[in-house]
RNA sequence: GUCCCCAUCGUCUAGCUUGGUUUAGGACUCCAGAUUUUCGAUCUGGUAGCAGGGGUUCAAAUCCCCUUGGGGACACCA
């Protein structure tokens, strides 16, 4: 029988969720779904400058959106809590005496000031910048003496000179590291608070998890972490680094290279399930590169981490607006409706008094064309606008051309009558006049189309018009055959 | 500087484990054509890649080494 799956996403919430999290969050998901395990999430608070209540509430509620339920965790509770690191300082700190007992650990006086100081002669000198044990092996009078001065004391972990850590990555194999070059590094800090390196030990034991699926930039914290297992008397969990997910310029993702937060991706109206879709694929595939899935659950059966990929992946948002456009392709109708309508109504353009079936009508001629649920706005908005705007190119070219002001006169006063006014009749009265006046179709087409939404382009005319309705139709052909007098 | 990781079209990747079945496959982007009243969508086609150099082997994208390039880590941040 083999033990139950747990593995945990353990955000610092020092800031609002960003793609690289989303992706590490969503692999443990994926990969704790597929093993029916048990998903945790954890919140690693122990920053105490940076941490916030505001980030925390972003995370949990972009985790939500992004439909990644965790099983125990913030909210949910579970049988291994607290779940956040600041409720469970008292364990650390036992461990950490522990440690200190079993001669591990000891305490060290140095204050940061004259730690920065070393490490810049360190640098200068060019010799290794790492902290220089001055405190490791204090006789007890030293040590009495530096308590009598009520010396700010951090404890640090005693790593060994000799042997070499290896870790058995999942998707990096073999990793070896020298434990020589590991520095004595701190455990708590003189605020009794531990650091990462030591709380994420403590508690992934304690929380009984079995995998570590993380990112890259924790590869080289392991072999610490695992010196720590070792002295403990904790045994190892497997560990998994992904590979980093990197902007357009090769460089870590940032602001500068493309939008870093979920928030931005969620306002412009990128649907959930294709950030899903499109995140899964950064760093992980099938053997048929597979692109779209059918849903997450699809994604779930068919995710290996042995099928994860070990070179860092570059975000491409070209590749996510068409895999969005997909997705919104699928969407039906009412839903697709329902999750545009707050974007006309932040930019005024829908009142709420609209009729439904009408609205719905409007954004099923949108539907192929928007890739983001936010391009709504840009794209019908002549639909709702009383008073349209007119692209001044569009005017120039289309407009004020020899015969179109005869044109319009002759197709605004047949759809003046016109009964019914719908798709087929405003096309079959445009057939004729294109027919009568010997034109081509383009002729009455594309002056029209401009007349009435301002733009060359857009949906198919007749279709747009009959939503418009007679009213606004001739009360904008009016507008134009006017202006071109 | 030290340590670690990575390396197939511009991008995401399949192929690499178990060398030959590969004229290196798919997708996004881009280009062309078809369709259409425009844009889009759709369909068809196209451009484009094994970083370089050494080995090993009858045979290397696939195995080994070096170089180069990129990334990450070296905190009382995570």
């Amino acid at each position: 029988m083999t033990t139950k799956v747990r593995v945990r996403f353990a955000p610092s919430p020092t800031g609002n969720l960003h793609i690289g999290g989303a992706r590490t969050a969503l692999f443990n998901y994926l990969f704790a779904r597929h093993e029916k395990g048990n998903f945790v999430l954890r919140i690693e608070d122990t920053d105490r400058a940076r941490s916030t209540k505001e980030a925390v509430e972003n995370i949990l509620d972009s985790l939500r959106w992004l439909g990644l339920d965790w099983d125990e965790g913030p909210g949910k509770g579970g049988d291994f809590g607290p779940y956040y690191q600041m409720e469970r300082l008292e364990t650390y700190k036992s461990y950490a005496h522990e440690l200190l007992k079993q001669g591990k650990a000891y305490f060290c006086y140095c204050s940061p000031e004259e730690l920065a100081e070393r490490k810049k002669e360190a640098l200068q000198g060019g010799y290794p910048p790492g902290y220089n044990r001055k405190c490791r092996n204090l006789s007890p009078e030293e040590r009495a003496e530096k308590e009598r001065e009520g010396k700010e004391k951090v404890i640090r972990f005693r790593t060994s000179d000799a042997g070499t850590t290896e870790i058995n990555d999942l998707v990096r194999g073999k990793v070896q590291f020298e434990n020589i070059l590991l520095e004595d590094f701190v455990l708590i800090r003189s605020s009794g608070i531990p650091t990462f390196i030591f709380a994420n030990v403590i508690d992934d034991n304690l929380m009984n998890i079995t995998h570590i699926i993380r990112g890259d930039e924790h590869l080289s914290n392991t072999p610490r972490q695992i010196l720590l297992y070792q002295a403990l008397g904790f045994s190892l969990p497997s560990f998994g680094h992904l590979s980093m997910i990197l902007g357009s310029d090769r460089k870590k993702l940032s602001k500068r290279t493309g939008a870093t937060s979920l928030d931005w991706y969620r306002q412009k109206g990128y649907l959930p399930q294709a950030l899903v879709n499109y995140l899964s694929l950064l760093g992980w595939g099938t053997s048929e590169s597979q692109e779209l899935f059918s849903s997450v659950e699809e994604i779930i059966r068919k995710f290996s981490l042995e099928a994860v990929s070990k070179n860092p992946a570059i975000f491409d948002i070209q590749k996510l607006d068409w895999m969005n456009g997909q997705y919104i392709k699928r969407l039906g109708i009412e839903e697709l409706t329902r999750l545009v309508e707050p974007y006309l109504k932040e930019k005024n353009l829908l009142r709420g008094d609209e009729d439904k079936e009408w609205l719905k009508k409007v954004v099923a001629l949108e539907q192929e064309r928007i890739k983001t649920l936010s391009q709504i706005t840009e794209y019908a908005d002549f639909f709702f606008l009383s008073e349209i705007t007119y692209d001044e190119k569009a005017v120039r070219k289309v407009l004020r051309k020899e015969g179109v002001s005869r044109i319009l006169i002759a197709y605004r006063d047949k759809l003046k009558d016109l009964e019914p006014f719908t798709v087929e009749t405003v096309e079959s009265v445009a057939r004729k006049i294109i027919a009568d006046l010997e034109i081509k179709g383009g002729a009455l087409i594309h002056p029209t189309r401009v007349a009435l939404t301002g733009r060359t382009v857009g949906p198919g005319l007749f279709e747009l018009m009959a939503l418009l309705g007679r009213e606004v139709t001739i009360k904008r052909l009016d507008k134009i055959i006017n202006m071109l007098d």
